[in-house]
DNA sequence: CTGGACCCTCCCCCGGGGGGAGGGTGCACC
DNA sequence: GGTGCACCCTCCCCCCGGGGGAGGGTCCAG
């Protein structure tokens, strides 16, 4: 193919729909060098060869991968290497969907109310030891770190004493990071790995207990939080979740059973 | 239910898993407002009873509902048009989740090319008066717009002479908005609600078809610019595309033909 | 040589959040 | 009745990927 022509950025904007202040972006960025840059004047000139891989960008644009993945995947000389980064971009826009897809049906129950029989109990519960792992979490990492986490209690702890359950850090929800303990109950809790026996210090704790999938969780927070304001309490420490039943159980998620307990102490009402 | 202690910001935090910045960032937008606020203080105090509502928020923010629509969602106190408008926006995700999936299959057939065996003809095209309708419009809007021209189009000219075709303003895609014509061939043009007759102006025109459904035809539009360069020529109006097998001829996108000219004129080369 | 289309850089704006500074408050404990 | 400390306030800057517009230089056909 002849070499052809130079393009001034308004045609080569003509060619491939891309708007003249996102080529120039474009270029700052590193994405898209123009063939030739006049050092006197700075018009920039592109080759009608770099027309595919504008087409490339808009693309990758268009599915949000973010402007220094995208550098990342045409600067990868290998196509598997290069295949493997836009593989991982789709699975994480598969995720956001099945975030999606969750957050639509929770909203639906939300807006459809049933009246909701909640039933709380305060409940005094005793300094226990167990097989623990735990560590600072990000918000959005807490399911696949649980993952992990259990699969190691799981190995470690031959035949568990009770139910799995976990202690949540509030920063976890507030600041979006914070501490995470899950554990298994065990007779005699091993030290293997990242597992080590922690004692869980005594706390009273307002109990109750969600059924059905997590999605909807954060009603059940909220609710058992009014319960708690209602009732002249405050909350004094990381909540407690314990897996009564789970996936580990049932693989139907309408019959899972999580305890919801918040540490709370009495205060004075205002 | 008894009223209960009221909420400082960093307890209603905990309760609806929202950040206190959010929280803040909520009552200044107007979409949540502390139930009491300390005039001499400035200190935000909630009461149980907004938990649900902060929820509400919350998955509506999860789905990207901006906040002026959560705004209006939560202000509208009829059900029915609450649930309207919750539907409005899931029709907007899953119009989105469409042209994310064209974007995917369109990004697979980029990374995997054929050696496009790609025909490009220069004509000559005389002036034609056909029936048209013609309006500015935005890029995003021009398929809904295209959808009712041509209906009216259809309904107006009773036997049309020819394939339907379009002309698209440069600064469509340069500035996401601009001029859009679509026509009809027609023996005698009526003038009956927006259609007119329009005589199109004769231009030399660089002709390519693209065959295949819509997603990739931007890549065909950069392989007849990359032939309108390397034939040193150069882009002198508004493209016009010919819908010579379209989705009123077969169901089957992949068997369209659309036709699309660019008119051209010779420079010197460089 | 002149006019108009084209190109340049630079700064501000959007939306929905986060980081952090600097300073005032509420309250439990001593 | 202090005092310390957790909590709360406002204000400003940053992120991303674009768009709007000002103010000024450049290209090229007539």
């Amino acid at each position: 193919m002849h070499r052809g022509r130079v393009l001034a950025i308004g045609e080569f904007s003509r060619m491939t729909h891309l708007s003249v202040r996102t080529l120039r972006r474009y270029h700052d960025a590193g994405l898209l060098e123009p063939a030739t840059v006049d050092d006197a004047t700075g018009y920039r000139y592109y080759g009608a060869d770099q027309i595919p891989t504008a087409q490339v960008i808009h693309r990758l644009r268009e599915l949000d991968v973010p402007l220094p993945d995208v550098r990342r995947i045409l600067d990868s000389p290998d196509p598997g290497r290069r295949a493997a980064l836009v593989a991982d971009h789709l699975q994480r826009l598969e995720a956001e969907l099945d975030r999606t897809r969750a957050a639509v049906a929770s909203l639906h129950r939300l807006l459809v109310p049933e009246p909701a029989p909640l039933t709380v109990a305060l409940r005094a519960v005793p300094a226990t030891t167990v097989a623990a792992v735990e560590d600072d979490v990000a918000h959005d990492d807490v399911l696949a770190w649980y993952a992990g986490a259990m699969a190691e209690l799981d190995a470690a702890v031959g035949d568990p004493a009770g139910a799995p359950g976990g202690l949540y850090d509030n920063a976890l929800f507030e600041d979006g990071r914070g501490h995470v303990l899950v554990y298994l109950p065990a007779a005699a809790p091993p030290s293997t790995g990242r597992v080590r026996p922690v004692t869980l210090p005594p706390v009273e704790l307002a109990v109750t207990t969600h059924v059905a999938e997590h999605d909807d969780i954060d009603v059940t927070y909220g609710e058992l939080g009014s319960w708690v304001v209602a009732n002249a309490l405050a909350v004094a420490g990381p909540v407690r979740e314990t897996y009564l039943v789970g996936p580990r159980d049932t693989p139907d998620p309408a019959a899972w059973r999580t305890e919801i307990g918040w540490p709370v102490f009495r205060v004075a009402p205002r």
